[in-house]
DNA sequence: TATTGTTATACTCTATAACTATA
DNA sequence: TATAGTTATAGAGTATAACAATA
């Protein structure tokens, strides 16, 4: 259990950690966003999933998922299939495309950071890695997808029916 | 210097922190937005300062924290004092009522994150704010305003004069 | 009646560019 | 001519609500 002071000082870095990403965005592809770059980077780690899915993993509404899928199938970098066992869902896929721009985004996000972090150890990299992750988990973002032990409640991943 | 596997997996962390970030949000007086939050801190840290400073600090463009601060001088919070050394320049003070809403702001916060952070130690999140504080200087977003040693070239926090 | 996904609308944050008033 | 700050405009991200199609 930390200190009133502490926990100001954390907050202060997280409000200033929109910049380092605003830095990282600005070498990615004009065509790829971050949100695209999202939707291509868990579709590639998780493989074909549906639309609810790729939501919760997100952690955003389905309302926004859906828009950033739209622009990522626009580009041609995966593909909306139907469903067999569930007509109101869509399976999405990466593409050849979509590999490929998966490919470009993991090497200029690596050259960016071997440039930047040169001076970090393997350890320290890993060590704030691991940080974030147990951050997310501890503000229950998402339930960390652990395969075992379904959450409790149903994390809402969308808007709840009006009605 | 780590490798291609590591660097995706903390680029993973930093895209996913929005999720946090919004969750802390979510807790914020209606009134004053994740903006109005960081002018309000900055000042209450640093103390009165002129809009190119902040602008510095927020690590944002001149135009947008002119944007934020307009926002915040409406509510009553800060005052924009003229700068008797220079004409062109406005000193930005925190008035009682932006004291106020300081306070709260740090209470809610504080409240939020000791109640996710419970199973935390102290350590940890020294651990987590300084190795995020390291990776903006790594990024260079911000040359972390230490006294000594002005930066060899500088930062820019407006846009360029066109001409 | 409930769920999956889409679209319309609105709000926040940001950057670029043009403009003003001073230096 | 250069700098401090403002404003207008545009783009990205998000949430809420209403809607269509299917369970």
């Amino acid at each position: 259990m930390a200190e009133r002071a502490q926990y100001e000082e954390l907050v202060r870095q997280f409000s200033a950690f929109g910049a380092v990403k605003r830095e990282l965005g600005r070498i990615m592809p004009a065509e790829c966003p971050g949100g695209s770059a999202a939707v291509l980077t868990l579709l590639g780690r998780h493989g074909d999933m549906r639309m609810s899915k790729l939501a919760e993993l997100l952690a955003v509404d389905m309302s926004v998922t859906s828009r950033h899928v739209a622009h990522v199938v626009a580009r041609g970098w995966i593909e909306r299939s139907p469903d067999p066992a569930d007509k109101r869902s869509r399976i999405l896929r990466l593409t050849p495309a979509g590999h490929a721009q998966l490919d470009e985004l993991s090497r200029r996000t690596t050259e960016v950071l071997a440039e930047r972090l040169s001076d970090w150890t393997d350890e320290e990299v890993g060590q704030l890695t691991d940080l974030m992750a147990r951050l997310r988990e501890s503000f229950d973002c998402r339930p960390a997808a652990r395969a075992a032990a379904p959450p409790a409640f149903e994390r809402t991943t969308r808007t709840p029916a009006s009605t």
